[in-house]
DNA sequence: TTAGATATTAGTAATGATTCCTGTTACTAA
DNA sequence: TTAGTAACAGGAATCATTACTAATATCTAA
């Protein structure tokens, strides 16, 4: 994390340290709230303002991972490529491992107990007429 | 429509007719706001509290579909299986062919003028514990 | 080391999408 | 028709997230 910080001329301060290394021991897929919470042992006096400017400025820097949903986003500190499959009635959100993509095999979520009742494909990029005003 | 909600019990009211007749109009998968600004030539008392309720509403006997951003939620009244591409600079929502998914053919979209930079694939269904409390 | 230069923070206010509340309106079944 | 009640309009409330600002901590170069 030092170096990419660094690297951007960007600080390394202990709250971005600790915000990432307890994000990772989490396997929760926590909100930033909970995350806030999660921290305030070590660091009493943080602020939430700086808990969510922090979780941005190192997902930018791809140390983490965030989730979008409708109502909030939760953050993800596995950086190995595989999905997520949120559960829609108790809205625990659970690891998907990314072998499922191959022909979406949805036998392998069944045999794991899971029943699969959606799913939501969303791709992200530069549409043409962005590509030539390259901001 | 009509069937669907008296089938259930709810009402068809003008409202209702007029969103849905609207949405299915437009190809800019709009957001709530945008719906109502569209709908009140029509409809000039409308509240947004009713384009969000019904909207839901709609939602839920499977009548549109709803893209649920981080920032905003979407609408799209197009039921044929298709996926989206939101231009991470434009944020303009652009429908992708479904055939893209077998193998993740990203060709295909690289031969339509976009740049791919990322995609999200999320799955919703039941958690084996909430299965057995079946709610 | 140490002294700026300035990126970052804590605390709080502001924003904005979405939901909730309440008295009124208008579908629907009889 | 008309009674019963789902749905409505309008506005207030909620809540995740962002913006603002004076104070602080990190970094760099001497």
């Amino acid at each position: 994390m030092e170096q990419v910080l660094r690297k951007t001329g960007q600080r390394v301060t202990r709250q971005r340290q600790v915000l990432l290394t307890e994000l990772r021991k989490m396997e929760t897929h926590p909100t930033a709230k909970e995350i806030y919470e999660a921290v305030r042992c070590q660091l009493p006096k943080i602020s939430l303002g700086t808990v969510y400017r922090n979780l941005g400025v190192l997902e930018n820097l791809g140390l983490l991972r965030r989730l979008e949903y409708s109502d909030v986003s939760r953050y993800d500190g596995d950086l190995h490529r595989h999905f997520h499959l949120q559960c829609v009635n108790c809205n625990h959100v659970y690891d998907v491992d990314q072998s499922l993509i191959k022909n979406l095999n949805t036998d392998l979520l069944k045999s794991q107990g899971f029943e699969l009742l959606d799913y939501k494909l969303e791709f992200y990029g530069l549409c043409p007429s962005c590509q030539k005003t390259e901001s």
